[in-house]
DNA sequence: TCTGGGGTCCTAGGACCC
DNA sequence: TCTGGGGTCCTAGGACCC
């Protein structure tokens, strides 16, 4: 018996759940995205497998992909509380699963701790019993560790399994580029090309002062590691604690006046901390998110002076940060993001990062 | 082509203290 | 007159992920 890392991903998962409650739309390009409507501001949140065959994926302008799509493509409105049901069926039901450890990182994916001779027999009995409670398919991933559990996912898509551990790490991902690791974007791979490491086996075989240098004492010593695939290998189900809420919005029409900045600031301000309230939880600090027309973003915040659960305090700080933004530029978005306390004994230290990186 | 909304974590650099 | 070195806190900004 050895431990194993499962990562179980839900196949398009959001236009899974759209096509399980309107089955005619099976077969179709489905494609769900802002508020459904092609000409507003917007960007693609899932394309089902037939629309991806005309080039629309996830991120991309909903006015793009109309252009892309054929003309029997469909296009829905994000249904968030759709989503976050079909995601509590699917959780559930793998937590229910005999000797299992699970942490979620998403709506549509977590990780499963097992103990098994056979990690592939779990797997398949994992897929089994999420598409008997659900009716919904998911594929998944095999490693020795988070890392590898991750990235191997991706090579059994759709419905599939995949194993990938030290054994095969190099076979596998040795010649892929160094985009295709999880936590290496576009900024990150170009920065590593610069020092003349393209492939994950040059970041491998890179020296790590280099790394350290360019990338700082954390970030220098983790790209190495994940160039051979090293990786965290506890899974913890402890639930997870928000670090912040915040509310943003792209406006179809940019605001052009310093009393149009303000009321969204007011409302965006008074929304995001409700999400906090509604945990009773007092906020720390406030923060602004700006994009001038049309795409330069800028954010800024302020430590309040001491933390508060008073809804105008909160609305007071956000305003009072809006009042140094350009006024002569126009506004395109606004963000307002509210950090909060943590709870009795929740030190963000002691937790194992979940969000953003592994 | 023209780029959402909700998050997390890391780094650099300045201020301040001893 | 010219000036250390370490530690901590804070803010701005960057990068990434789902």
């Amino acid at each position: 018996m050895a431990d194993w890392v499962l990562h179980v991903d839900m196949d398009q998962f959001i236009a899974a759940v759209e096509i399980r409650r309107r089955p005619e739309l099976a077969g179709l390009p489905v494609i769900v995205g802002g508020r459904g409507d092609t000409t507003e501001r917007a960007v693609v949140s899932t394309a089902s497998y037939e629309a991806r065959a005309f080039g629309i994926g996830s991120g991309m302008p909903l006015r793009i992909a109309a252009r892309k799509a054929p003309d029997d493509a469909v296009f829905l409105p994000v249904d968030h509380e759709a989503y976050e049901e079909a995601s509590d069926e699917v959780m559930s039901t793998l937590r229910a699963l005999p000797g299992v450890v699970l942490e979620v990182i998403g709506w549509d994916e977590c990780f499963l701790g097992v103990v098994a001779d056979d990690p592939e027999a779990v797997a398949r009995a994992v897929q089994s019993a999420v598409f008997d409670a659900t009716g919904l398919h998911c594929s998944v991933g095999i490693g020795d560790n988070k890392v590898r559990a991750k990235i191997a996912t991706e090579f059994g898509k759709p419905q599939g399994v995949f194993r990938l551990t030290a054994e095969n790490w190099f076979a596998v991902m040795g010649e892929k580029r160094t985009r295709d690791l999880w936590g290496v974007g576009p900024k990150v791979s170009a920065r590593l090309a610069a020092h003349g490491i393209d492939t994950v086996r040059r970041l491998a075989d890179a020296d790590e002062a280099e790394l350290v240098a360019e990338f700082g004492p954390k970030m220098g010593v983790w790209y190495h590691g994940l160039g051979s695939g090293i990786g965290p290998s506890v899974v913890d189900d402890t639930p997870w604690v928000a670090r912040s809420h915040s509310r943003e919005t792209t406006f179809q029409e940019n605001l052009t006046t310093p009393d149009a900045v303000e009321t969204a600031l007011r409302d965006l301000a008074g929304r995001a901390f409700d999400d906090c309230a509604a945990e009773g939880r007092p906020v720390l600090r406030v923060h602004l998110k700006v994009r001038y027309a049309p795409f330069e973003t800028k954010t800024f915040g302020r430590k309040l002076a001491a933390p508060t659960s008073d809804r105008d305090e909160v609305i007071r700080a956000a305003v009072a940060l809006g009042a140094t933004l350009d006024q002569e530029r126009e506004v395109r978005l606004l963000g307002v993001r509210a950090e909060m306390t943590m709870p009795e004994g929740g030190d963000p230290a002691d937790r194992t990062p979940v969000r953003g990186r592994i």
